[in-house]
DNA sequence: AAGCTATATTGACAAGCGTCGATTCAGTAA
DNA sequence: TTACTGAATCGACGCTTGTCAATATAGCTT
């Protein structure tokens, strides 16, 4: 006997999801989590010494973690004098957001 | 005159966020959210057969993608003769949900 | 049992990522 | 200008990741 298919044809989306893997590629490492997780509870910037300081990487590891935040749009830096301050960007939850109900469309976070 | 300094000392949370950027990592690929989408959007499990010819890639390698979304809990496969029907895990969007609200404390998704 | 099909696993490879040391750039203070 | 400090970039090094080819496993059909 023959066997039957094995399920209704399913649909695969064709949809490119290259940025958003990108936005989640950023958000794949625990040293960069914890520097979102400090912009998002610091009520003001926060400087890189900071970081420097509190992370246990020496200070060109830490500028490469904030340049990867910074490039996906996550971050902003801002240069005062000596010193960098960085912020968590206006729209850093929006893009988060937006890029889960691209492949959820249910709703995922509260 | 000697500098100021650089700003009020910060407040770095020293959180484990490593099973949270797991968690991300899973995420931080196309092939992988596609995959991820297509389950969202069935209704019913979706065949390893359909993902085989839908992505551009070959068996193993859908296999492997597969994997890695059922090592973090994202998906679940269940055998049915000879073929094997992946599901989103129920908890899939919460797990979600709860990395990202470790990270920010304020709303993300909707 | 043998033969076939669908999926998983293994091994190998190039490419990418995270880390460090050294250097360079930007800005301040003398 | 020179000297100093904080941050970014560069170069190199392992480790990991994504991919494919080959093989192994699970299950069906004769």
């Amino acid at each position: 006997m023959s066997m039957q298919r094995c399920c209704p044809p399913a649909q695969i989306p064709q949809m490119d999801l290259g940025t958003e893997a990108e936005l989640f590629k950023a958000l794949g490492d625990p040293h960069r989590l914890t520097i979102l997780a400090t912009l998002d509870r610091a009520k003001h910037e926060v400087c890189v010494c900071d970081f420097t300081e509190a992370l246990p990487l020496n200070q060109p590891a830490v500028s490469h973690h904030l340049r990867i935040l910074r490039e996906v749009g996550l971050i902003a830096g801002e240069r005062r004098g000596t010193w960098v301050y960085y912020r968590l960007a206006p729209d850093a939850r929006d893009r988060i957001r937006n890029a889960l109900t691209s492949v959820f469309r249910r709703k995922v976070a509260a």
